[in-house]
Order: C-alpha cells, then sequence, then structure tokens
DNA sequence: TTCCCGTAAT
DNA sequence: ATTACGGGAA
C-alpha cells in the first residue's frame, strides 16, 4: 500500500494515533473487562451511582491516597448528605473541614461547594449528566466531568489521567501527547460502556500498571499485547517536577488555614506564631508579610480580612 | 527528599 | 505554555 493511499484511508494525515491499537481491538476490550468484573479492589463510591457522592470522591481522589479517602468521604456525606445540604454550608465549615482531614488544596473545598451551588441554583439539585455540561461546574475539568458521567450516569468519555497515559504509553507506544492519548482512548473504549470501561482502566493503572508495575502479580490482562511487557522498558511518559514544598508559601498558606480553622478570628500578631516559629511582627517574615498571605487567600475566597477593636484579624470565609 | 496530580489562573 | 496549589506517605 502506498503512502497515498494509507492517506486517503485514514482521511488524510497519515499519522493516526488510533493506529498504534492491534487489530484485534474487541479482544483487547474483553480482557480488560472480564480481568476488571473478576476481581478489583472494593470502594465505598464504587456502590453508588449518586451524582453528588461520586463528585465528592473523585474531587478527593485528586489529591490524596485513596485510603485515606475513605473515611473523609464518609464524614463528608455524612455532614453534608446531599448538594443542597452542601450548597447551603458556610463556606468555612468546608474549608475547615478539608484542611481537617488533611485533605490538601484549599481551593478545591471551595470549588466544590460552588459547584453544589451552581447544581441548586441552575439544575434545580439534580445534575446534569453531559461531561460538557459536569464541565462547566467550577473546578470539574475534563477528568472529572467524564468520571462523574461515567460512573454517575454510564455517559462519558474515556477518562484520561496520569493512569491512562501511563498505561497507553507502555501497552501500545503511544506518544506522549495529549491529543494522541485523547483519541486512543476515544477509540479503545467499547462505546456506551464507560462505567465500567473507565474503572477497569483505572484499576488497571493502579494495581497492575502502577509506577513501578507488577504485570505477573496483578495478572495483568494485555500481556500478551503490551510493549513495554514484551521489551521490558516500562518506561512513563514525564511527570513534570515541582518545587520543594518544605518551608513554601503553599506550606505557610496550609498553615494559616489551619490555625483560622480553629478559631472564630485571630489577630495577625497571634496568628503569626501558629504560621513560623521565627514570626515576630516587625521582622522579614512579620505583619506585613502574614497579610499579605492572607490577602492572598481572601483573593481566593478562602479567608478574609477584618478588623476587631481597632485591630486586624483574619478569619475563615 | 521525592512522589503524587487535575484544575484554574495568567 | 507555565505556574500555583497541600500534605501524607514512601
Amino acid at each position: 500500500m502506498s503512502d497515498a493511499d494509507t492517506a486517503a484511508d485514514e482521511g488524510g494525515d497519515g499519522d493516526d494515533p488510533r493506529d498504534c491499537l492491534p487489530a484485534d481491538v474487541d479482544a483487547v476490550r474483553d480482557a480488560l473487562v472480564s480481568w476488571y468484573e473478576d476481581d478489583h479492589r472494593s470502594f465505598p463510591w464504587r456502590e453508588t451511582t449518586d451524582a453528588y457522592e461520586i463528585l465528592v470522591s473523585e474531587v478527593m481522589s485528586q489529591q490524596t491516597q485513596l485510603g485515606r479517602v475513605e473515611t473523609a468521604w464518609d464524614e463528608f456525606l455524612n455532614r453534608w448528605p446531599t448538594v443542597h445540604d452542601l450548597a447551603a454550608a458556610e463556606r468555612g465549615d468546608v474549608v475547615g473541614f478539608w484542611t481537617g482531614h488533611s485533605l490538601g488544596y484549599n481551593n478545591r473545598a471551595r470549588y466544590l461547594h460552588e459547584a453544589a451551588q451552581q447544581v441548586v441554583s441552575e439544575y434545580d439539585g439534580a445534575f446534569p449528566e453531559d461531561p460538557d455540561e459536569l464541565e462547566e461546574l467550577m473546578g470539574v475539568g475534563p477528568y472529572t466531568a467524564n468520571a462523574v458521567a461515567s460512573f454517575a450516569f454510564n455517559n462519558g468519555n474515556a477518562v484520561v489521567d496520569t493512569n491512562v497515559k501511563r498505561v497507553l504509553y507502555r501497552a501500545f507506544d503511544v506518544p506522549d501527547d495529549d491529543e494522541a492519548f485523547e483519541v486512543v482512548a476515544g477509540a479503545l473504549m467499547p462505546a456506551g460502556e464507560s462505567r465500567v470501561w473507565n474503572n477497569a482502566m483505572m484499576e488497571l493503572g493502579g494495581v497492575a500498571c502502577e509506577k513501578v508495575p507488577s504485570c505477573d502479580e496483578a495478572g495483568c490482562p494485555w500481556r500478551e499485547w503490551c510493549h513495554a511487557y514484551e521489551t521490558g522498558d516500562f518506561t512513563a511518559p514525564d511527570v513534570p517536577t515541582q518545587p520543594s514544598f518544605e518551608g513554601s508559601r503553599r506550606q505557610m498558606r496550609g498553615r494559616v488555614v489551619k490555625a483560622l480553622s480553629n478559631h472564630d478570628a485571630l489577630a495577625l500578631d497571634d496568628l503569626g506564631p501558629k504560621v513560623r516559629v521565627d514570626y515576630t511582627p516587625d521582622g522579614e517574615n512579620g505583619r506585613e508579610w502574614l497579610r499579605g498571605l492572607v490577602a492572598d487567600l481572601a483573593d481566593d475566597g478562602l479567608a478574609e480580612l477584618g478588623d476587631r477593636d481597632g485591630e486586624t484579624v483574619a478569619r475563615l470565609r
């Protein structure tokens, strides 16, 4: 077959990333679904199809190890059982819960709170089922939108997170390119089966094709097709390195929120020592530095600066 | 010390 | 396109 024929068959560009997939795609699909259905980890959010409960689990899971999410998820839903309850909550209580359970990025607590208010005000409390509509919710991007659409409504597209990328990169030599991952993941997913499929793909990345893979131990269902298993090269796509956390502004922000979550309001000079042991009001990282930190948190909608008896106080908002 | 990781903001 | 964003666990 000539290059011209190939290009014509593919609609013109001649390098369709779907060419990465093996010819017997149906066998590949069946192997994964059977493997997943035969045995998989049990998580409480896999027992529900409630979109609100699933959204909470997804937002928590994005930043926290699954083992610790279970307790937080349970307590969160116990405190705010429905999207209406969360929408009506005080934001400071939601942020306080978040930091109190070490759930990471406090911004996500605010996003979740705002998303709940959107669902109530724009959809009368009934989540939309379409990924494109879900993506309009605050804090919900392509991954979360498709996860919720899949697990709540069996109505999503293929999710593409770092686990999925690693699997596709290794198994089928998909180039480390977001568009390619998107196209191949979509072509691989059996139509109308997003719930089981996306669960299965993420299970594969979580228990078989981890950073250090355990192909045989986990009984990976794709060994007969997997390029990495064949060559022994289990390189994974590069993940960007992040600046160190110790001593960072992010760490200081976290300490501010943590401290404020235990008080109604705190004067800056009372807050300071809880943020850094070397706090002195007029020092380099003193009152003005702290005021700037809280002002940034205020810009993020997480805290606010106020006045009490003529002195500046900070509180959660 | 390094790893993890999707979204919003710029 | 790049950067900010948390904090436990490995």
